[in-house]
DNA sequence: CTTGACTCTGTAGTATAGTACGGAGTATAT
DNA sequence: ATATACTCCGTACTATACTACAGAGTCAAG
């Protein structure tokens, strides 16, 4: 081993995920493959880490790795035009936008069930369903 | 059919699932067992469409559906006092917000991106990998 | 009273995203 | 030099969340 850059076990650790992940991450076109030591070790800059943790955020945040992918590989079309480029990350942060109104229309459902238990015991099921149905029709 | 209530084929394509997805939610204690008319066919009461979006919403959302049963089950743990219900549901509403701040900070790198390509051709990598490590050690 | 659309139950198949494992090579500490 | 830990590749297994039948019953229209 020559110790220029991190070994899978150190960048696996650190990102919180398990070495298979981070493989598989690789076989995956998510994350680059690295440069390799004498001994065909994996060795990783540190920004590997960064990105693992980007993937995992994304992909808590109800994102397919396809879409992930998709989001990552946005910034090197070949032969794309930088107004286009911007265009899509347009689109996309259109999205991230949709998802942010729906998190917090969900949050205040919960608000609303819990401003519902009022009293003691069980919960007056009417509040619930009104605040369920405050959500109709926004479609999608 | 004695019609006083949606049949499963309505409810379906009103919450644009389909007709075996809502069987499987049944079937996984998401939403409740309808009745049955003369012929055995359930019937719905119109607010099972709003939970299904609900259900729908909150898997777009990287909830899983363990979570979002868990979500929905909240207001009726029998024996549980309304403090602890309370309780519960501001723990909820904390994830809520991390994942609120997890993709404004997506969406922050998004822009970031967009905003880096600014010549014509291909884009700078300094900037990306600054934007990825913006959101190093936030720690999940 | 039959045709076609819909529903029933149950089981099997699929896609996604890992996770585990076998057998072998490599590195380091004693 | 040898035990222990780490890594390699490839394949197989798993959980989750549907999705697609198969074979039978139900219903409404003509």
């Amino acid at each position: 081993m020559n110790n220029k850059g991190f070994s899978i076990g150190q960048v696996a650790k650190q990102a919180r995920v398990n070495v298979e992940t981070v493989r598989f991450y690789e076989r995956e076109g998510l994350i680059q493959r690295p440069e390799r030591d004498t001994g065909m070790y994996r060795q990783y800059a540190p920004e590997i880490i960064s990105r693992i943790k980007f993937i995992r955020r994304s992909k808590n945040l109800g994102f397919s790795l396809k879409e992930v992918r998709e989001l990552l590989d946005l910034r090197r079309i070949p032969g794309t035009e930088c107004g286009e480029i911007k265009q899509r990350f347009q689109e996309k942060i259109t999205e991230l936008d949709k998802k942010i109104e729906d998190l917090i229309r969900i949050k205040t459902v919960l608000a609303e069930l819990a401003n519902a238990c009022n009293g003691v015991g069980s919960l007056d099921f009417c509040s619930v369903r009104e605040s369920l149905e405050a959500q109709v029709d926004q479609d999608r």
